[in-house]
DNA sequence: GTATTCTAAGAAAACATTTACCCAATACAT
DNA sequence: ATGTATTGGGTAAATGTTTTCTTAGAATAC
């Protein structure tokens, strides 16, 4: 029949199929339909595969919108991090939105990544739940998910105060260990050069080495602290000024990888050996740096399980389960080519 | 009157405050209190204050599903870029993704930042429109956003063969012109450590440095031509084999800043002057090395104004502007103290 | 063969908004 | 004073889905 139908071809608009059509064309009733998506039980099997079938053969996505108006999941999660100056040099903050990414990926979610760099305006509507990066200078932000009861999960933060889920990671421990490691072998004149102090895990780690310090009786001048602010440019700053000392420290624990490194390209120019000279402890076990002149003695953080486990506590706090969990994960100890015996002087 | 009202309290859950609410606390019909919210004119003072007094008091937020679902606007734009291998090492992508965010913001709009890392699954449903970050690996997907007539815009990318604007940088040229200034600073052995080949701009990077030797009829040995990866450790491995050859070249152009400035400490490291043995020239203008041991001889790319005009772009896309428009943008050479005349040697 | 239970699937309400349509009231022109 | 624009704002349809309610028909029990 060749008939110029002029049908029902008003709309100019290449406007999506919507469940509707989905129905006619499978000769079933748009209910049928929406049971068959969500797979419900009780929908017989040839009606099961005569749905599926014309939703193949239209090509139909469901429209996120009416879905969840109607009372639908939402199947997107939002994972907040405050846009600092240097992040993205951040070996964590990488591995973080690599390992949530990667997460949700499995579990067919989406990611809602909301990096945000001056005042927020992050709209919570979007999401089910938020994965929230360790921020110190974004409580703010945090106390209104709180308020909105949005389920959430902050990572890499011991938060104490409020009825909110965390994983963190053991920072302090992981510095006192590392710290711990130089003193034992028998170096005095330890330097600690710091990440961004204004990060909770920056000041972490700075307490777990003045912790290790403490008991062990040994007492440092205070620039041998220094804050290298987890950025390659400003360890070297912090290690040029120490060199420049007359007393110079026979050890340096950086509070990063990518500071340990740069530490060591300075000593080797300096023709400062390393190890027997000074031992350089690092932190993030930054794989980057496996392969680079010599192998860094370093913390290890598990981060994949860390967001592993925060997703799992996330889903659960969507699936209504309300329970806060609190969970700290100790890191590992690593020791590679850039530690060694203080020599005898 | 202290009466215990049950009123339609049947509801558990806090929903949130619906438009209704908000119309009868001002007195006026759900149609005016949508006008007001979405200033449409026609709509007297009076009324106005009065909702808008309402709004403030109850704290009503709009339903962003049940706004899309009636025809409302969206207000949030996808930013789609692909999770390789070091992403985050990547100056570019690091400026990419903030310019966004910042462009974003006083827009009063929503970034959803899709960085996907396995096969892909990013849901167009939630934006009303897209901007591409530069990549070769997957045409698929952005083949799919061309189909859907998504509102989009590439950046970083020169696409010729498809109805999508873009706007680009001129790498090659910029490539062309750093090349130039060593040949014309009377180099003849120039080493280009090339960036990831697999994108883009270090293809073009390579085939700009390619085009000026040719052009000036200089030729090199292959070897001359090392993958740098934009890794720093690969850079170092390059300068490290391009050291122990017969062969050795007085200037090297690299691929980006990280790269030229692990090779500058490559150099320091081994007795070798910059730039007095040999000359040393990045890419990137990174202003993480403007404060390092000397300042890098490098290519200025205007990302604030790639970005800020494929913005620009992308909104008039999605008013319904459809002229494809492509625009690529020159990049600036910046003479730093990393780059001197070749010895007569 | 009739009554009862069970099952599959359709009809329609509900979700929160926008907007086309319409009407009342006011302003203006005759 | 009456008729005609103009303006402000209310009513209700429409958006695409989920889900409750309902019902037709089949299966089981008596």
């Amino acid at each position: 029949m060749s008939v110029l139908t002029p049908n029902n071809s008003e709309r100019a608009e290449p406007s999506a199929v919507t469940i509707k059509e989905v129905a006619r064309y499978a000769g079933v009733s748009i209910a049928t339909v929406s049971r068959v998506l969500n797979d419900s039980p009780s929908v017989k099997e040839k009606n099961k595969t005569r749905v599926l079938e014309a939703v193949r053969k239209l090509g139909y996505k469901p429209n996120v919108f009416a879905q969840r108006l109607a009372g639908g999941k939402l199947n997107v999660v939002g994972l907040i991090i405050p846009g600092y100056e240097g992040i993205f040099h951040s070996f964590y903050a990488q591995e973080i939105i690599k390992n949530v990414g990667l997460g949700l990926e499995t579990l067919k979610k989406d990611l809602f990544l909301h990096i945000f760099w001056g005042k927020d305006n992050f709209s919570s509507s979007y999401v089910e739940g938020v994965i929230f990066n360790d921020i110190i200078r974004n409580q703010d932000q945090l106390n209104r998910i709180i308020e909105e009861e949005l389920p959430c999960v902050v990572i890499n933060k011991k938060v104490e105060e409020f009825k909110v889920s965390s994983v963190a990671i053991d920072n302090e421990k992981g510095a006192e260990e590392a710290t711990k490691l130089l003193l034992e072998l028998g170096h005095k004149k330890v330097v600690h050069v710091a990440g961004d102090l204004t990060t909770q895990c920056a000041q972490e780690r700075l307490s777990g080495f003045k912790k290790s310090l403490e008991e062990a009786g040994v007492t440092i001048p205070d620039y041998f602290i220094q804050e290298g602010n987890f950025s390659r440019a400003q360890a070297r700053k912090a290690v040029e000024f120490l060199f420049t000392q007359h007393e110079k420290p026979t050890a340096i624990f950086c509070a990063s990888d990518d500071m340990a490194y740069e530490v060591i390209l300075y000593l080797l120019e300096k023709g400062v050996k390393v190890p027997q000279d000074v031992s350089v402890v690092g932190f993030d076990n930054n794989p980057q740096y496996l392969h680079g002149p010599l192998a860094i003695t370093t913390v290890h953080q598990p981060i994949n399980e860390m967001v592993t486990k925060a997703l799992k506590i996330l889903q659960e706090h969507i699936s209504g389960q309300t329970m806060v969990i609190k969970k700290v994960l100790p890191t590992r100890l690593i020791i590679g080519d850039s530690t060694t015996y203080a020599s005898k002087s």
